[in-house]
DNA sequence: CGTGAAACTTGAGGCTC
DNA sequence: GAGCCTCAAGTTTCACG
């Protein structure tokens, strides 16, 4: 799992256009099409690449509004637990245990501020979580590809 | 910008797959791949779809750590003067204003707990940053592709 | 790791509903 | 307007050196 400075490069060209050729990541890198092929597929095999995805701009697709909610649980709420009880709503796209007041932080995306209320109330109807503060995103001011480094349903604990 | 149920599809489908080739995707929806190719090219066009990008494991690539820092301003600084206290710190892959105390939340990625602290360090002697409250991520539980709908380096304004 | 050949995919034209 | 078909150019993928 020892990656060179191919790799990286590699890796960086990947991230900033997702679909680009090998042909042409090879160019940039200083390799033909078929060495750049059995590094992406060994970075992939290596867990180091975990998927290809489209970037959306959310809003564009009916997910007018975002938040980011701290919640509160019982006493020694166990990661696992936490993650059972968010896991079912769609609207969680992140969510991290913290350090701090908080048992967890909870990136969610709605339509609009009515779906963010109904959202909150059936977090909160959850057995474990006995409160949430809410922070709604005003504007976006900086979104880097590397934020999102986990794959759609299954969890990643990164512990 | 009227997207119908194929748009949708397809771009549920390159959000799992953003290598899928069109033929591929029309299979699933039942189109052919130049269809499917006019489609996509529309979405970009468009801005619903953005990029693609290659999803990666962050520890993989020496980033070990990360955090969610609320930044709290000077009075009444505006999200662009928030912008340009922040846009230079690489650690930084993404930020939002909010509602509530903060001015703003920041998810910063860092290779271990003494980078934070340097990272940290580096934030608060921003002229406008009076403050920060650091929440320190201990696991990952959830992280959709959805999480990043903006490109690299520029700023996506929501607003 | 590179080369070259086969299979597949992309992208642009025109044609049909 | 939107989709399908066709064909040339480009891309992926494989075996071999």
């Amino acid at each position: 799992m020892r990656l060179d400075e191919l790799d990286r490069r590699i890796v960086a060209h990947l991230l900033e256009d997702g679909r680009a050729s090998y042909a042409q990541i090879g160019d940039r890198v200083g390799l033909s099409a078929p060495a750049v092929k059995r590094r992406v597929d060994r970075l992939r095999a290596e867990g180091v690449i975990t998927g290809f995805a489209a970037v959306v701009e959310p809003a564009a697709l009916g997910w007018g509004a975002e938040a980011f909610i701290e919640i509160f649980c019982t006493g020694a709420t166990s990661p696992d637990e936490i993650y059972s009880s968010i896991r079912n709503h769609p609207e969680v796209v992140a969510a991290y245990t913290v350090s701090g007041d908080a048992s967890a932080l909870v990136h969610v995306r709605v339509r609009d501020i009515q779906h963010l209320e109904q959202t909150l109330e059936r977090l909160r109807r959850e057995d474990n979580i006995t409160a949430t503060k809410t922070a709604i995103v005003l504007s976006r001011l900086i979104g880097r590809p590397t934020d999102t480094p986990a794959r759609p349903t299954e969890p990643v604990r990164t512990s």
